[in-house]
DNA sequence: AAAAACCTTATAGTCACTAGAGAGTCAAGC
DNA sequence: GCTTGACTCTCTAGTGACTATAAGGTTTTT
């Protein structure tokens, strides 16, 4: 298989998969004599894998750590067990984040009645007052690590 | 005010709030004689407008929309409108997503029970299983304007 | 007067890609 | 045998919303 026919069997762009082998995700390819990438069915279930990890939301960081376990099996499987905790942790802390958000943003759309000019848009009077009365203990953002609400994985 | 101190009375660091006087979301800040930016309540107030808009994790190109509103407010608001109901839909999403994400995360947690070396362990051998079943179809991450599970905004 | 704390600009790094330039390779058609 | 088009290669830069560093200037405190 060269990197075209693997990008086709997986929905994985050839950029990214050669930004995963550059990142040590995936083992170097071999090379045909003209230097193209050559890949077996090992190559593409270590991409599924990863795929799959991501679709979990997971970072690359996370996902060689699995890999790391996947290569070393006998190694305590502990660090997986914990791994997974920490990240169904992450996801529940923003599922938590935005759903008060949705709640916020909802009341908020509720302000906008029937007026049709910004002079007064009860949305903007309303972020406003709340910027006012949130002080400084809101405006920082939490530190998780779980992303927010405009991402684009893909293409 | 100097930086600062308006960094200090927000919880905003000093470089964010350069970052966004760069991007234009904050006006050019008045200058002392040795070149300090200087800000006053007015400063202070839309920078609190800001990071309340963040904290509803609204992209810096969003905020440009709304700013763009509140200083020329003889427009019609329907944009904030739509704006607003884009973003509550985005953020529905994206926790629709998160939640089946996290149900699958659950799920393959149980699947590690005692085994104590990675040859067995049930979450390696459930995330196998998964990237092998599930083919090209879900290896491609959803496109939306919701982050993942892993984000940093502020410190 | 020296040291600490602050400010300035400019640049590079983060994450997980994506997009582009510019060059080489390969199969098919004429 | 030559051209066309599709593919591949490496390398570099761009995304968003910052964060961190360097290398310098200023102000405040000791």
């Amino acid at each position: 298989m060269k990197i075209g026919e693997l990008a086709k069997a997986t929905g994985v762009q050839a950029e990214t998969i050669r930004y995963y082998e550059a990142g040590g995700l995936l083992p170097k390819a071999g090379r045909t004599e003209s230097n193209y990438r050559i890949y077996g069915q090992a190559h593409l279930a270590r991409l599924a894998f990863i795929r799959h990890c991501r679709s979990l939301d997971m970072t690359l960081d996370e996902i060689m750590t699995l890999l790391r376990f996947k290569d070393a099996p006998e190694l305590n499987c502990e660090v997986v067990n914990d791994l997974l905790d920490q990240h169904i942790g992450h996801v529940a802390a923003r599922i938590k984040e935005l759903r008060s958000l949705q709640t916020e943003l909802k009341e908020l759309r509720e302000q906008c009645g029937a007026e049709r000019n910004a002079v007064a848009c009860g949305i903007l009077a309303g972020l406003d007052r709340a910027s006012r009365s949130a002080g400084s203990k809101d405006m920082k953002p939490k530190n998780g690590h779980v992303h927010g609400s405009h991402h684009q994985v893909g293409h």
